[in-house]
DNA sequence: CCCACCATGTAACATGTTACATGATTGG
DNA sequence: CCAATCATGTAACATGTTACATGGTGGG
């Protein structure tokens, strides 16, 4: 189970019956915040789930509009998704954070980290304003990977402000201190 | 440019001639805080880099081994590694983090938020043993790194501490506080 | 001398990214 | 009615992952 297909089968258990668009649209809507996957992506998984049998693919006839093929979950996917939520999960995220390879690599230090810290300090005031507007009444999981982000965000900001301090105070001293 | 390749003139730069293996070793070593490199993709890298006329291959000679090629930087390669540690880079990576898509949907706090806590653990701390280990001569680069991964691993600490709390305290309670 | 591990690759396949194409819908 | 945008896909290519293959080397 790749992490795209339990997207797509988390997905459909909450809209039921739905096009590769509409799939999409709410991994966009609810996972953006920290996984992005491509429209590509999305019409290849379902098309795949559909073969392998945990989706159940039909053309919608409604009137009007683009022909388009709709799927819902079958008895399968719903036993894999609910095995795939029930394993636990040892496994760490990298943080491949392209910025890091530079700053490894020698970049210079006030360019990189005032471009970092300018568009971090962006997420997070996006962030926060959304976490505003939750109400509180929908399912945990959302608001708890938003708030992984926030943290997340704000760690970054810490480190590239560090950096850019560090970097006003000439390059001979270190940036930052244990 | 893609990360790869900086990775493989970046590491170049530093090793002088050497073998793919060399790099990947390298990477490792140096990179592997917070990006992996598997081997057969330094390798790809490395020929592709070489027919770009990046790098300049030749075949090792030396008695006894086995049958290795050899790369260095061109002046070509020199001059891309230059101009991409020079400019900034605004993109923000993503946390993209499988337990977060668990999360998301419904696994069981308990069980997963278990398992990520040990395994952040252990993870902060062997960098912890690391840092210690720096005597603060080398570049600073990868001592930045390594600090932006210990960041890192307390925040997942603390996210993952916190849900364990809160599923103790039962599920009808909110599990942490904005 | 043989087994395990290091070193050096190649190959197949899955995933991710980017670009192309084109049919509806809607706002100006 | 035209342009922009939403919706619905397909295709090509790059990257990442896993598995295979096999030659040296060093320790028991």
């Amino acid at each position: 189970m790749t992490p795209t297909a339990a997207i797509v089968l988390g997905l459909l258990e909450r809209l039921g019956e739905a096009s590769a668009y509409d799939v999409k649209r709410a991994a966009e809507r609810w996972l953006g915040n920290f996984w992005s996957t491509p429209h590509s992506q999305v019409y290849r998984t379902t098309e795949q789930l559909a073969a392998d049998g945990f989706l159940a693919a039909r053309p919608d006839t409604t009137a009007g509009g683009r022909a388009r093929t709709l799927y819902r979950l079958t008895r399968r996917g719903r036993t894999a998704l609910a095995a795939w939520q029930r394993e636990p999960l040892a496994a760490l995220p990298e943080l491949r954070d392209p910025a890091l390879l530079k700053l490894h690599f020698g970049a210079d230090l006030g360019t990189l980290a005032g471009a970092q810290l300018a568009a971090h300090r962006d997420q997070l005031v996006a962030y926060e304003a959304r976490q505003r507007e939750d109400t509180g009444a929908e399912p945990r999981g959302p608001w708890l990977t938003l708030r992984a982000g926030i943290l997340h965000e704000e760690v970054w900001v810490r480190f590239w402000t560090e950096l850019l301090e560090g970097a006003q105070g000439g390059p001979t001293r270190r940036a930052v201190g244990p």
